[in-house]
DNA sequence: AGGTTATTACGACAATTGTCGCATTTATTA
DNA sequence: TAATAAATGCGACAATTGTCGTAATAACCT
């Protein structure tokens, strides 16, 4: 088993990107971006390179000398992993605790409620 | 309102082990510590200090030369804080993203299903 | 072809983080 | 009181992170 990448928050966000639209090039991953952080276009190319040469994405030529980028990773397993760290960090590894805490914080809708009660119930189910 | 500090993760156990056991000294801090990560006495210290220099910390004399330090922001402001910022970059805001990861995670015991059960049925009749 | 535009490449920088080693200072106690 | 032990103070260092500026390069248009 490789060794599992913690990303930063950056890379998280960067990752949630091509997650949702790979692959993608660097102006695309910016321009998501921008919507939520005010970062220069450098900036973000350059946390994409830096990704690269972690592993974290891979690239192959796109149009004209551009590249479109995608996530090396899963998004299931990274956001198992970011999760698991930082319960272990925050709530001592208790996974209620953080539930608690998530659902107690601010006003989550009673939409969320009814689908997180129905996960429940499903996982119950099946064992 | 006072500008919200994001501990660092080294910063958050240190603080997680004295909201559990404050107010207690740098030898107390890093023996808890010393249970979960393999670090040398100093850099306990020094995680404190800068803590204290940011202001998440605060000391008292305590006995000897020693001192004793104590938790400079509460608890739940700041697991709300971090959980908030969590949600944010890994889950984009959905905190039933969070909580159907997490519990769909590792095994959860029944017992923390349990809990969370019934914290969803008070959530409700009180909401 | 020449000039303009889009993109990437490169390198730099400050702040933060995790880690210590060593010096200093303050008890303890033989 | 002199040696030993315990705790802190100080400073250093490498890696990571977030952030760009500027240079180089490739594409395109007139």
């Amino acid at each position: 088993m490789t060794k599992l990448i913690k990303p930063s928050d950056a890379e998280t966000t960067i990752l949630n990107t091509l997650w949702d639209q790979q692959p993608c090039s660097v102006k695309a991953i910016h321009e998501a971006l921008s919507k939520i952080r005010n970062v220069g276009y450098t900036t973000t190319l350059k946390q994409v390179q830096r990704m690269e040469d972690k592993g974290l994405v891979s690239r192959e030529p796109g149009k004209g000398k551009s590249f479109n980028y995608r996530a090396n990773v899963s998004e299931a397993d990274t956001k198992s992993h970011l999760l698991d760290s930082f319960v272990a960090t925050t709530f001592g590894d208790s996974v209620s605790e953080l539930v608690m805490h998530a659902l107690g914080n601010s006003e989550t809708s009673d939409d969320e409620i009814k689908k997180i009660k129905q996960f429940i119930k499903e996982l119950e189910s099946n064992g």
